[in-house]
RNA sequence: GCGGGCGUGAUGGAAUGGUAGACAUAUCGGACUUAAAAUCCGUGGGCCGUAUGGCCGUGUGGGUUCGAGUCCCACCGCCCGCACCA
């Protein structure tokens, strides 16, 4: 009997796909297309086993299509201009291209012993000038429809290096190499008009059917569309009017001060006059620019000297603060602080001892007058004295729902009971009627900056000209190459800074417009574009345009996008953004306007570290070939040291547990490793890997592999052909709904479930090969190789591959009886088996005479009986 | 800080609001073997009980329901994102 050799097996059947043409992908208006994609890759080196998993999925629902009649595009290319490229080169004096290209060599070799159904015909790497060339072309045509602009935004900036720093550089507010104070600084960069979209954006969220939830929520948060009054305050020195935005206007009458950003123009102005001021903006320049990093700042202030009129009452005098938390990309940029109703404002007003006056109390309760001692508030806010109960202020701010209604205190309006809702309708009504506001409706969604002042990016095809200005490459000219070299050597990497901007002829160029000597723009593209539209170019790779809109509606939309939730937010809004901009310079049909129809989110791959500490208790990490489990915990299995063992971390190489899927494929194949990584955890959840797990993986195929061989030695051994059957309809049941609805944990413990069956059927030598060749059907999405062994095995014609799916006999489905579980007041006492159509009058009868419920009855009569057909019977006493 | 998610035996996990723990792993017991490996059979949440069986049990505390792992509220812990990481 012939072992279960991968090492034969797998190569065998990856060449017999290849010669066979089976996963290149032709149009075929015959059949319905399925396009099936995992985001692609950055070519860091050697593959992960978290890519892996995404390409497994990715593979199962393409194997499983094509099964199913469709005509599948499954395509793979490499995300592959980026930071890391130059680091490497930075770090060891290569050269970015050099590098990425070996390991998008590297990775490929990897990726193709997995023996994923991949079109590689259509492969290409962002970095490719055949592709960013492309993308310069579209960069000419939103410029053209006003798609892209220029303004000043905020960059970190290493004031040692004299450098640009991604926030990922930022470490602590220090740059990453120089170890020097971050600052933020304005620099003039390149903008896509994605808030043009907010309001389509937002709304087309609605018809995503198919994406998660959580995604969708997300997307919808991160657009922020909110409702609000904008008005001004007019200033008491007579200067220029300070124009707020603010969503909670119905509290207006509990403001203390108004805030500004230090980079309002006001601030400004002040500090053109004023070496405090100027010296407290600079202190608030401090630091990296992340949300993240400001939000957590501590909250800074300094009064200006100016003050406002309030809009509602012309001698009300509130004090100009600028404050480090007030962004300029929001709104105006100025705010009115309420501190009784918004926490931040709390702390600033306590912090500065600014009044603070509320503007309503909970429903049932009443203003506290200051007669009421601190003492009576014993248990926060409220207070009860003689039966009335009082509210006042102390650590929180009073922040309810704005759907609840609350108590208003002085309400312009006129407001007694209502809910924030309503006071914010009366508020911007009141404010519209006078004349002093209006209501108007913001977006948080901020353009998109995609200027980076690196080298290793797509550069952005613009000339400067002293004369003409900013000036549009001409599209013939495409693509603007990177250069390779600067003065005959490659280019030094050694230095900070952009390459691209101190080199000695790349800039140098004819203005498009006028012919005289220019500069090219030195800046190149965030990487997010590049993966902003990837998807539409595997309709046509090596198109002379963009796109050929005769591909893009033919494959179009992406049927199936698989990728990773941290790119939620960012990458699928850029992307759904990139796909209306294409739609408009004519690249996309309307039709691929939203280019995901279905999204999944999968989880990552984890792995245990192992850890000991050294002499200065510092953490020492072992891999895990060094470590021996024992029952009584884990040891180094040199020294016989305890060892701490911390499970489902994220693989990292600074904790030497990182799984190299090479030497995985090395000692059990292909099929074990995907196997494992679809077999243990849903696959939106994360999954621990683990030797065992492996290793018992691999024993499982081993075994179907010998069920195989023993059925096709022959031989009957029995007459259980009917149960059998009933097992496989089952199985062909349960696993395609399993696939359908991304359960492959689910769907493989089904496998499991029915190998079982099948491995002790005592049957006919035909119901055995039926099932062995149906259970290698089933498997084959998940574990092609040994699939095509088996079906070539049983005698198969042609690819299992292209074998159409099985069909399940829903006859063979249905049970003739079923057991119904009793309950006696939602606790399980009984259980009874009827045929399954038995009325419910009958079934009530059952129970009522079932020996466990006449017990609990005890002579008397149930209040209630509850039956659920074929799942449930109740009686509640 | 803000937004989103997750939490079930020793372990990974299963479960259209309807018998919690499918399937797999560890463990333990047995068969086969001179022996081991492989393989096969059984055991496999906790407590009490010889057993039929009983009580408890899905992070914690409350709520809705005939019935809650599942729905709602609060809390705790962990994970993801926060616009220049990809």
């Amino acid at each position: 009997m012939s072992r279960y050799d991968t090492k034969t097996i797998e190569p065998k059947w990856q060449a017999a796909w290849e010669q066979a043409g089976t996963f290149v992908a032709t149009r075929d208006e015959a059949k319905p297309k399925y396009y099936v994609l995992e985001m692609f890759p950055y070519p860091s080196g050697r593959i992960h086993i978290g890519h892996v998993r995404n390409y497994t999925m990715g593979d199962v629902i393409a194997r499983f299509k094509l099964a199913t009649g469709h005509n599948v595009l499954h395509p793979m290319g490499f995300d592959a201009f980026g930071m890391p490229a130059e680091n490497a080169a930075m770090a060891s004096g290569g050269h970015p291209k050099t590098w990425t290209y070996d390991n998008i060599d590297t990775m490929v070799e990897q990726m193709k012993p997995l023996g994923f159904g991949l079109d590689w015909s259509r492969m290409f790497a962002t970095c490719d000038p055949e592709y960013y060339g492309q993308q310069q072309a579209m960069f000419l045509d939103f410029m053209e429809k006003g798609l892209v602009y220029r303004k000043n935004a905020v960059v970190n900036w290493d004031p040692v290096d004299m450098t640009v720093l991604a926030n990922e550089q930022v470490i602590d507010g220090k740059g990453w190499r120089s170890g020097a104070e971050v600052e933020r600084r304005e620099l003039t960069q390149w903008f896509f008009k994605i808030s043009d979209f907010s309001e389509e954006l937002l709304e087309a969220i609605d018809g995503l059917d198919d994406w998660p939830a959580k995604v969708k929520l997300m997307q919808q948060n991160w657009i922020g569309k909110s409702r609000g009054l904008e008005f001004a305050f007019e200033r008491v020195d007579g200067g220029d009017p300070i124009a707020v935005y603010t969503t909670r206007p119905d509290t207006l009458m509990g403001a203390a001060f108004v805030g500004i950003s230090p980079d309002h123009p006001v601030a400004k102005a002040l500090a053109a006059a004023d070496p405090k001021v100027e010296a407290f903006r600079a202190e608030c320049q401090k630091g990296g620019t992340t949300e993240e990093a400001l939000e957590k700042a501590e909250k800074l202030g300094l009064d200006t000297g100016l003050t406002v009129r309030h809009p509602l009452n012309p001698n009300w005098e509130l004090p100009v603060w600028i404050a480090n938390f007030i962004l300029m990309d929001y709104g105006t940029g100025a705010i009115f602080g309420c501190p009784a109703h918004d926490q931040r404002d709390l702390d600033f007003c306590r912090k500065y001892a600014l009044p603070v006056t509320e503007t309503f109390v909970p429903e049932d309760t009443k203003l506290a007058p200051k007669s009421i001692l601190d003492a009576e508030f014993v248990d926060g806010d409220i207070a009860e004295v003689h039966g009335t109960r009082y509210f006042r202020l102390h650590d929180q701010a009073y922040v309810p729902p704005k759907t609840e209604r609350v108590r208003w205190i002085n309400h312009f309006a006129g407001l007694d009971l209502a809910t924030g809702d309503e006071a914010i309708d009366a508020t911007i009504a009141v404010a519209e009627r006078d004349g002093w506001g209006k209501g108007v409706t913001n977006y948080r969604l901020r353009d998109w900056g995609l200027s980076r002042q690196r080298y290793w990016g797509c550069p952005i095809p613009v000339v400067h000209c002293e004369d003409c200005g900013v000036v549009p490459e001409k599209k013939e000219n495409l693509p603007v190459e990177l250069p390779f070299d600067e003065d005959g050597k490659p280019i030094d990497f050694s230095v900070p800074g952009n390459p691209l901007d101190r080199h000695p002829t790349w800039r140098d160029c004819a203005c498009p417009a006028c012919g005289k000597p220019a500069k090219r723009e030195t800046d190149t593209m965030d990487t997010f574009v590049d993966s902003s539209w990837y998807f539409a170019r595997f309709t046509a790779p090596r198109e002379k345009t963009p796109t050929n809109m005769d591909d893009a509606k033919y494959w179009m939309n992406v049927d199936q996008y698989i990728g990773g939730i941290e790119h939620a937010i960012l990458h699928l809004l850029y992307s759904r953004f990139f796909a209306r901009a294409m739609h408009i310079c004519g690249h996309l049909p309307k039709s691929a306007i939203e280019p995901f129809d279905a999204l999944f989110t999968q989880g990552m791959v984890t792995h245990a570290i192992y850890v000991t500490r050294d002499e200065n208790d510092r953490p020492v990490y072992h891999f895990p070939e060094d470590v021996e489990i024992h029952e009584s915990g884990a040891r180094l299995g040199a020294t016989g040291e305890e060892v701490e063992v911390i499970p489902s971390a994220k693989m990292s190489k600074s904790k030497n547990n990182v799984v190299d899927p090479v030497a995985i494929i090395d000692q059990y194949g292909a099929d074990t490793a995907r196997w494992f990584v679809l077999s243990d955890s849903p696959p939106e959840r994360d999954v621990e890997w683990t030797a065992a797990g492996a290793e018992a993986a691999f024993r499982h195929l081993s075994r179907v592999h010998r069920i195989s061989a023993e059925i096709a030695e022959g031989g009957d051994t029995g007459t259980g052909d009917d149960a059998l059957r009933r097992a496989m309809h089952k199985a062909i049941h349960d696993v395609t709904m399993g696939v359908e609805s991304f359960g492959f944990n689910a769907a493989i413990a089904k496998l499991y479930a029915f190998t079982n069956v099948l491995a002790k059927a005592k049957a006919s030598h035909a119901a055995r090969r039926e099932a062995i060749i149906t259970l290698a059907q089933l498997m084959a999405p998940m574990t092609p190789h040994l699939a095509e062994e088996i079906w070539a095995t049983q005698g198969g014609e042609g690819l299992i591959a292209n074998a159409p799916w099985p069909k399940a006999d829903e006859s063979l489905l249905v049970e003739d009886t079923v057991t119904l579980p009793i309950q006696v007041n939602g606790k399980r006492r009984s259980e009874v088996t009827v045929p399954k159509d038995l009325p419910k009058a009958e079934v009530e009868k059952l129970a009522l005479a079932d020996e466990a419920v006449v017990k609990a009855l005890a002579g008397g009569q149930p209040k209630k009986l509850i039956v659920v057909p074929g799942r449930i019977v109740n009686v509640v006493i």
